[in-house]
DNA sequence: GTGGGATTGTGTTACAATTACACAATAAAA
DNA sequence: TTTTATTGTGTAATTGTAACACAATCCCAC
């Protein structure tokens, strides 16, 4: 947990709660690329084995995008030109109040309107965003006591229906990368063709042809070539490229029938 | 209106209010095809020039799915395989007050209770569905005088945001289009090609090659061929199709690279 | 009835895109 | 210096797409 004891951050969000649009949440799936592995930001609850995505309340004052822009902020540091919002999920019994008594108990929490708040029926929106790693400092919430990058390929236990929400995140960033290129946001300034096509083979879940690849990637003309890459493997040395902004940002507005 | 004065629907919709989740409303973008048009279901207010989309809230023993399959229902009739949520809308000025206070005191709606309800920051989840115009039997609800299929070329005065929603129900349908095919619900059981095309301009919004989507339509194998169409005008008579159930489903299951 | 106009079903052709694979170039290691 | 792994790019076979052609067919007017 970031500040503060549990009564000090109890009372503040009892405080908080007249403010914010009720039974309505939103959960956030935001997504890094490292070391060849698409990874998703989770948040270990105190006292409990699951971990959650990093979501959070809408201020009645606020848009709710907006709030989808802060919840990004405050977990991770970042802005992301890619923050997107993919479904809202609203089934009656998606969570389980029991398992949140327990944390509260645990917890010695007492406040009747915060644990009601929390046992409210609440529909969320999902977001996703997609972000450098590099970049971002995860900062734990009020209700958590760690927040890391942890592989999509090897998920640990989810509270409520936040597996199912992460897998209706990445069928839908995968049909859009067939018509949107992506990239800009999740690797480093300098990358080479191979990068980006581990990055695209890790969202697709499966292989691409090396050379087609590179063909297709460059004749979208986003992209510039530096230098040759001096470090590395036993092997020819690979072009850095960076992403030309202006054009990329050009490809994104008119989209591509891509992949 | 149904049936009922006003006071009557207010005292019924007060009694209604607590079993309801609180600021969160759907939407559906109901769309039916007609005399080679796409057309809306939409609702005409009571007293008010404007029209609306047919919407609904949730009950608290309710999935927000049910919810939209209740509200489709009640303003059709029908059940439509093709029910689908597209997008939730949650600015903060989304809605106009001003307006609908306007509306309850030409009704002279005096409960405090419904007032506040209808008063309330609403986010809401738009759902789309495609259904077959003829089978329909369109019934205004509580707040409105009529309920009516309008085409999409030549829209009316729309309340609050629904243009929006309903613009962004259109682009979510025409992206969809690229990898699943349509029709089932649109259209008659009975249909020709020229049929088929038509809807898919109608949608797409430009015109198709005639021959090459006949081709590539039957590529696709999920019709099945009936006997030649007798009635109709004078030229050669078209071929009448109608959709294979169990290989349409299972297209839709797997999706497709189209058009 | 018979010929004409309209529209259908299907074929052809030219072109573009995609796939699968080939191979020289090259950087680092043995 | 040779070996090894990987890159950049080329090519041939295949598939997909777009544009258009044309005979077949049906109704209608005469």
């Amino acid at each position: 947990m970031g500040k503060g004891s549990i009564s000090e951050v109890i009372n503040h969000f009892e405080r908080l709660i007249d403010k914010l649009v009720p039974a309505q949440s939103i959960d956030c799936v935001i997504l890094g690329y490292q070391d060849n592995q698409l990874k998703v930001l989770l948040l270990k609850w105190l006292d409990r084995p699951e971990w959650a995505l990093p979501g959070g309340f809408i201020y009645k004052n606020e848009d709710m995008d907006e709030a989808a822009v802060r919840v990004l902020k405050e977990r991770t540091g970042l802005d992301s030109i890619y923050l997107s919002q993919f479904k809202s999920f609203g089934r009656v019994d998606r969570r389980d109040h029991d398992r949140m008594d327990e944390m509260f108990a645990s917890l010695s929490v007492r406040s009747d309107k915060v644990i009601s708040w929390f046992r409210q029926r609440f529909i969320t929106t999902g977001y996703f965003a997609l972000t450098n790693i590099e970049k971002s400092s995860p900062q734990p919430d009020m209700f958590s006591e760690r927040c890391e990058w942890v592989s999509i390929s090897n998920l640990p236990s989810l509270l409520f229906d936040h597996g199912e929400i992460i897998k209706s995140a990445l069928s839908f960033i995968r049909i859009r990368l067939n018509y949107l290129p992506f990239g800009d946001s999740l690797l480093p300034q300098k990358f080479t063709m191979g990068d980006l096509q581990n990055l695209y083979e890790e969202i697709l879940g499966r292989e691409l042809d090396r050379g087609n690849f590179q063909k297709k990637m460059l004749k979208l003309e986003i992209f510039i070539r530096l230098e040759k890459q001096l470090t590395g493997g036993a092997h020819k040395a690979p072009y850095l490229y960076k992403f030309d902004q202006e054009k990329y940002q050009r490809l994104l507005e008119r989209g591509i029938g891509f992949i």
